[in-house]
This record gives C-alpha cells, sequence and structure tokens, in this order.
DNA sequence: TGTTAGCACTCACCTCCCGAGAGTGCTAAA
DNA sequence: TTTAGCACTCTCGGGAGGTGAGTGCTAACA
C-alpha cells in the first residue's frame, strides 16, 4: 500500500477536488475541472500529470482512456483521513438536530428508532441504531406471568429495553407456587442478565421443590435472552433514502444490501466494530468484505452514557458518498445522544 | 363497470391465458401465442377478434400498436375472481409451511416475524403481519417500574404483547406510595386497556393523595398506548425480493413503496380493512390509492384465535403477480396460523 | 526541474438510418 | 361466426458517421 503521508500538498489537494466534484456530479471528472475549481491556480496539463500519478499509486481509476478519473476506494481512504477533525454542519442541519434533541424523550428504544429517522435525513442515506444490549445491563426487573397454558419471563434493563420469553406451563404447578416463585423473581435486580440467571438457579436449588420446575424454565429463559437477545438489535430508517441510487447499483448488489439489512447479523459486526473505535469510523468499500459485497460505505460512531458504551449509530450508502455530510452529522448526532443517554441513565 | 359475467367462457379463457403468460414472461402477449396455448382449438385471427374485444372493454391494453396485450388492472380483477375457490400448492411450498409450523413457537409475535419470511420465500413478494394490538385485547397485568429519575409503565397483553411507557417521575414520590402504588397497578388486569385506565383513574381519584400524581401519570402512559400503540404495528420480512423487480419499476414508485413500509400506517389501514374481508383479499393497482401509487398489488388474509380476529398477513408486490401462487400461499399459512394461535391461547 | 501550450489520438455517446420481425386490424371468403 | 390473407405499423437491434470530452505525449518555456 502507498504511504499516505508522502503525497504532498497538491496531489492532496487534486485529490480532494476529484472526490468532491465526483460526488457532487456523479461523473467522471476531467482535468479541466479540476484546473478551473481546485483554486491551484496551475494548468489542466499540470493537473493531468498530477491524476496520472495519483492513478499509478492507487487513488484514482478510469473507466476508459478518454474519460475522467473516479475515485478508487483507496482514494476515499486517504480524502476521509484528511478531513479536518472538525466537521461543520451546515445552519439547517444543525437546527434538525436540536430539533429533534429538544423534544423531550424518555424511552431510550423510542430515541434511537427516531435517531435512525434523524440521520437519514440529514444524510440521504439509510440510517442505524444498534441499542444497548439487555444482556450487558443491569436487570431493574424480572417478571413472571401468567398466560394461561403457558408462563412469560419478562426482564426489564437498565435503560428501559424490555424482553421476554414463553414457555409452556411446568405440569402440576400451582397457583401458589407460581406466586411464590414470581414474587421471588421480583427480588432479582440491580445485576446483569448472567448473574440473575444464577441467583434464580440458586433460588430454584435452594427452594421448595413445587416451584423447582418453573424456577428451572425462568432460568433457561433468561439464558436463552443472554445468547439471544431479543430483537430489535438493529433500528434501520430511510431504507427509501437509498432508492434512489438503487439506479447506479447493480440489482443483484442491492438485493446483498437488503438482505444485509433485514439480517441484521452481518451489520451488527461491522457496527460493533465500528463502535469500538471509539470516535466517528469509516468503513469503505473493498475494505471490508461485507461493504464489498455492497459496493457501500458505513460511517459509525458510538454514543455512552457516562463512561460505559452503550451502542452504535451510523448511516449506510454508496462508496460514493458525501462523507463529509455524513460524518458530521453522524458524530454531532452521536454526541447529543450520549449527553441525553446520560441525563436519561442518571 | 362492464358486467364481468357477461364476458362469455371463450373471452374469460383468453383473458386468463393472456394474464398467465404475462406473468410468466412480462413481456405483451401476442395472438399467435394465445391461439397455441390456450387449447382453445381457434385461429390466432379469432384470437384477435377476441383481444380487440376485452381491450374494448377495458381489461387489456396495448403499449403500442405492433405489440402484444398486457393485462389492466381490472383484467387482473376478473382474472382473480374467476380463480377456483380451491386454490392449489405446489408439493414444496406445502412442506415449507408444514415445516414451518412443525417448529415449536410459544410467542405469537416471533411467529409472525417468521411468517413474514415464510411468505416472502413462498411467493417471492415482500411478507407482512400485523399483530394483534395491545389495544384490544385484554391486559394480562400492569407493571410499576423504578428507572431512577424516570418511571415506566409496562402493560402485558393476552398474546404476549407488551408495550411500555416512560415518564417523569412525579416530584416528592415516596418510596413507600411507589409500593403502594406499584401493587394497586397489579390487580388490575382482564380488562382491555380503556378499562384498565378508567380503573386507573377511579384508583387516583379514590386513593390516597400521595399516589395520585403517579397514577395519574401512569392512566396516561395507558391512554398514550391506546391511541398509539407500540411498534412494531407492522412487521415486513423479504423486502430484499422486491429488489429484483424493481429494475422494472420506477424509482420515485420504489421510493414510495419503501417509505410506506416504514412509515407502516397505510399498509396498516389497508390490511385493516382487507382483514376485514374474512377470506383472501386482493388489491390491485389502481383499486386503491395506495396501490396504485406504488403500482403494486395486495394479497392479505386475517388469521383468528377460535372465534377471534388476531390480525392479518399478506404480502406485497408488483400487479404483474402470481396471484394464483401468493393467493394459496396466504390464504393456506393463514389457516395453519389461526390453527396454531387457537393452540396458544386455549 | 517543474510547468505549460499544443496537438494527435481514443473512445463513449448520440443520432440517424435501415432492415427484420412481431403483431395488429381489416377484408373477403368459407 | 370463423378464418386466411395481407397491408400496415411500430419497436428493436445493429451499423455508420459525427461529436466532444478527455487523455497522454512532446516540446518549449521559466
Amino acid at each position: 500500500m502507498a504511504d499516505r503521508t508522502e503525497l504532498g500538498a497538491r496531489k492532496a489537494a487534486v485529490l480532494r477536488a476529484v472526490v468532491e466534484e465526483y460526488v457532487r456530479t456523479g461523473e467522471p471528472v476531467g482535468s479541466e475541472t479540476i484546473a478551473e475549481r481546485s483554486g491551484l491556480g496551475v494548468s489542466s496539463a499540470t493537473i493531468r500529470n498530477e491524476m496520472a500519478a495519483l492513478e499509478e499509486m492507487g487513488y484514482l481509476a478510469h473507466p476508459h482512456t478518454s474519460a475522467g478519473r473516479v475515485p478508487t476506494d483507496l482514494g476515499y481512504r486517504y480524502y476521509v483521513d484528511q478531513l479536518p477533525a472538525a466537521l461543520k454542519l451546515r445552519e439547517a442541519q444543525r437546527r434538525a438536530i436540536a430539533g429533534f434533541f429538544a423534544q423531550t424523550m424518555l424511552d431510550l428504544e423510542d430515541v434511537l428508532r427516531g435517531t435512525t429517522r434523524l440521520l437519514s435525513r440529514l444524510t440521504q442515506y439509510a440510517g442505524l441504531a444498534v441499542p444497548p444490549s439487555i444482556a450487558e445491563e443491569p436487570v431493574l426487573r424480572l417478571e413472571l406471568i401468567d398466560m394461561g397454558s403457558a408462563l412469560m419471563v419478562l426482564a426489564v434493563g437498565q435503560h428501559g429495553r424490555v424482553d421476554k420469553r414463553v414457555f409452556d406451563r411446568p405440569e402440576g404447578l400451582s397457583e401458589r407456587a407460581l406466586r411464590d416463585a414470581e414474587q421471588r423473581l421480583q427480588t432479582v435486580h440491580g445485576r446483569p442478565l448472567g448473574e440473575a440467571r444464577a441467583a434464580v438457579l440458586l433460588m430454584a436449588a435452594e427452594g421448595p421443590a413445587e416451584e423447582r420446575a418453573v424456577l428451572l424454565a425462568a432460568a433457561d429463559a433468561l439464558g436463552d435472552m443472554q445468547r439471544t437477545p431479543a430483537e430489535p438489535h438493529l433500528l434501520v430508517g430511510g431504507v427509501a433514502n437509498l432508492a434512489e441510487d438503487v439506479a447506479h447499483w447493480r440489482s443483484e448488489t442491492v438485493r446483498r444490501l437488503f438482505e444485509a439489512l433485514e439480517r441484521e447479523s452481518t451489520l451488527l459486526g461491522l457496527l460493533r466494530d465500528a463502535g469500538s473505535a471509539g470516535d466517528v469510523s469509516v468503513t469503505i468499500g473493498t475494505e471490508h468484505p461485507a461493504t464489498g459485497e455492497w459496493d457501500a460505505a458505513l460511517v459509525a460512531a458510538p454514543f455512552h452514557a457516562g463512561s460505559t458504551a452503550l451502542g452504535t449509530i451510523g448511516v449506510v450508502g454508496p462508496t460514493r458518498m458525501d462523507y463529509l455530510t455524513a460524518m458530521a452529522a453522524v458524530r454531532a448526532v452521536a454526541r447529543r445522544l450520549s449527553e441525553l443517554a446520560t441525563e436519561l441513565g442518571a
């Protein structure tokens, strides 16, 4: 791979100009255009030389001989890396964000659902959010609910997430034992799911025999929640925005992206990785097998309450993405979201 | 509108053949093709006459002079109406349905989520399901949960649906009053949300002053659940399947369909209407403003537990849909689903 | 040594044109 | 009422130019 720091100021400026122009118009960019608009004060011939060099280095590509240049994934990467750390948002976007967070919102999941829509409005791509997993946060309350022929275990997490599992009513469970087990379960709180499960198992072992079956089943249900937490794992908003770009994509590519949005697991992994970076992170096309398969780019950032990580938000769109806007939007929303979550958790 | 019963056997056969051929190939159908394949034993000239008549009556259309015929929405409608009441499924589909329902499933919402995927696999379109609304079913349990600076009201419906609302903790609420209010709420069960709310309001009025604020807030939350029940209202599966057809659609049309899938309200209304029909119902293109806007068709059927309606399932796809398969699949799945729901509810 | 003007060259794209073919509608006969 | 026959229409695919954007190279220039 080329050493990115060695590009030199002018090549970097040319690359930036090509990326921005291409993102704006969607058409291969010629040397003339760059000479005019980059403000470098050199002729198109010079630009041509620079472009040829940039192509040699793998930052630009040529659809065909007599066409302009198009950025490669590596080109986008360089562009993204050299963007200023402080990204400015347009006034309208600022206001949209402020407006959204000015609403009083108490339920984190509702907030996140709204966030995906906000992000998609801000960027014109699809907005994503991963809510905190109930598997990791302390359990506020366990409930056992009588549904007739079945029973339900319900767990409420610290941030308001609710998960539930239904299981068959154990044979010969008396009304009275059910009541008791229910009360017993209510005493478990303040610990993460794994510990809560252990506590329930202990109860089963030490409590009266009559309650054993139901408590074991409940522990089982809690184990299941831990392994495969309830949907929604991944919140998606504004997919319709992608429909605009769909025409430019190959239909097989679109299909795969949509499947991934539905299947969740791939994107979830991708977002989790991205979230661990701390700040806004960007994954472009072939940099990752998944995004490569979709011709897509992912911009993501984690959010937290105080110092504990809660989840990740982001946007997916074509590699020909307005990274500046996307990164600025994701960063700004993540920050506001963290403030809100910190407040809610306090 | 033309009187449909007056078509006559041969015209009906021609129309059917055109629809089936067009659905199969996607290309305008000529008289020759029909003469060969319909098995009517008449010449293409006769078919041409019939086709001209069918066009006159509004069942067929002509993309341009020298092209074959294409069914209109009205043509599809006639075709659908004259399909035999008993629709046969292919063996593979039968097995797919049987396989799906052979799993032990206890949670209705999980089942429905799976159902949307099943339907989309069976038909190659997008699968839809509307779960029973918590607003109408009896409440099994009300819970009040302490989240620190906020409180949560949680309602569990008869079929395992859970809804929740978070609200600010009333000023000066004592630990003890909270406990009492919590216990009081737990006594409410077996009545629909509206009545439960009334009961809570009564408690607020009659109970100790200390609990008044929190009970009023809880009643408020219940009212909110009634007005705007929790998501997911509408479960969607297999949108990726639509991506195949997307190429044939106008991009604006696709966008609107996707927006509707996300916004939910339009489709929800459509499905509710469709569900009230009792059996499989079909809405084709311009027959309804919404489907007209998307160039789409909707096949839907209600499902129930015993004699109480629970919700609706269905598929959306292009008007050029394989109605026979779609209707057979939706009907069969709805039936199995009703059986399962009846069992679960028993 | 870097920059620039000039210029030949390439190649996608548009348009026009033509022929082939599919399918129609009409007419006249069976 | 059905059918064969036939002229007609219109789309579609495939060249054949022409155009223009953009390149790469070379040679002169600062």
